[in-house]
DNA sequence: TTCGTCATGTAATGGGTTACATGATTAC
DNA sequence: GTAATCATGTAACCCATTACATGACGAA
């Protein structure tokens, strides 16, 4: 036994951290920007997060009292500046391999996306795979449940419920655009140009 | 002072019931799909809620020991159905009348909508105009937020952000059309005929 | 000088999931 | 008879929010 539970949170936290290193609430603003559209958190749940991390030897400190600093615009403020230890990492590449049916759920999805750009090929083609199947399953539930309950109920109920799988819907679309141009990625990795200004080349992944 | 911060799944609950008494089996099934989309509950909630409720006097519960079933077999399986009492349904109508900022949140919105067949006009239209701006204030942080870190972004990070945003915008555009929807109502009740297939006929509430 | 925002934290509280525990009924 | 699903609950735990508490810096 003995699976971790995580917590999408340290993750989130180990993969800005690895990007480049960081103190709290530059942190909280990153993540609230990263997952934002999934969900957002506060301070409350931050710091006890960074001193668990630490305790762990996931992450270490260091303080800036500014003296150092020969800026004299940001003066000695008290900044601890976090960064990945070799263990960090270690734990972080273990996260990023995690590819079971928990990492489909909203919130893990949403994480393991985010760091794609540091994700195996290959698991991200299983993590895109099993989230539309994910979706799939949800839609069918729903589509069941829809037609069983359909003339029974207000419209308004109706309309909510019809949003929702319009909604779903959508995400699977999504989904298969990502995943067609993930495997013509992978078909052919010769060339791939980063432009990525709207449209459609996501063959810039 | 002594805001509720009442809890979704009461609410939930209490208008449920109000459409037609049950057991809380049944009950979960009907809320998992109510506001399927929007979250899941599990036993561990739905129980103690039950009991909350029933001690505040809000349901009744009436057990089914179901002798009178023409089975004769054994003693029937314990069924308790919960039904609203007076009390109930007064605190059902102070939720349902509610629309202060607390309501345009992902959960509350989605449970409020939920019931909108039992709310007021003019308190629908508060709500979804509400949702709507709390909604756009959103869309502008992102897009702020966007602007800021563009470039500076892995390209999944920003195909991520982007599509968090494409789904708000989706949901203002559908807003946008049910307020057009809920006015022309109120303008003229005589009858709001239009397009939007299946959703039109708002005039049966 | 006052206000906004940067910056770090703690304590109380709440809401929820998971796993556990039990047993009846129905369909195969 | 056996599996699925109906049906009800409890206890342990986890994660997160809210409110509180502190303080320095930059700009008006």
């Amino acid at each position: 036994m003995g699976r971790n539970r995580t917590g999408m949170l340290e993750f989130a936290v180990l993969g800005l951290l690895h990007r480049t290193p960081m103190h709290g609430y530059e942190l909280s603003k990153q993540l609230n920007l990263l997952l934002g559209t999934f969900r957002a958190l506060s301070y409350g749940t931050l710091y006890p997060c960074l001193n668990k991390l630490y305790s762990e030897g996931l992450i270490a400190r260091e303080d800036y009292n500014a003296q150092a600093s020969a800026r004299p615009g940001r003066a000695g403020r008290s900044k601890i500046v976090y960064r990945l230890t070799a263990e960090g990492k270690e734990r972080l590449q273990d996260l990023l391999v995690e590819s079971g049916p928990g990492e489909w759920e909203d919130d893990e999805f949403g994480v393991h996306f985010a760091f794609f750009g540091q994700t195996r090929a290959d698991i991200r083609l299983r993590i895109l795979e099993g989230r539309r199947s994910r979706l799939e399953d949800r839609l069918e539930g729903v589509r069941a449940a829809l037609a069983r309950t359909a003339e029974r109920v207000d419209s308004y109920t109706l309309e909510l419920q019809r949003h929702g799988l319009e909604s779903v819907e959508r995400e699977v679309r999504w989904l298969n655009e990502l995943i067609a141009s993930e495997r013509r990625f992978q078909a052919g990795p010769q060339m791939a140009e980063s432009h990525t200004d709207r449209g459609s080349e996501k063959e810039s992944f």
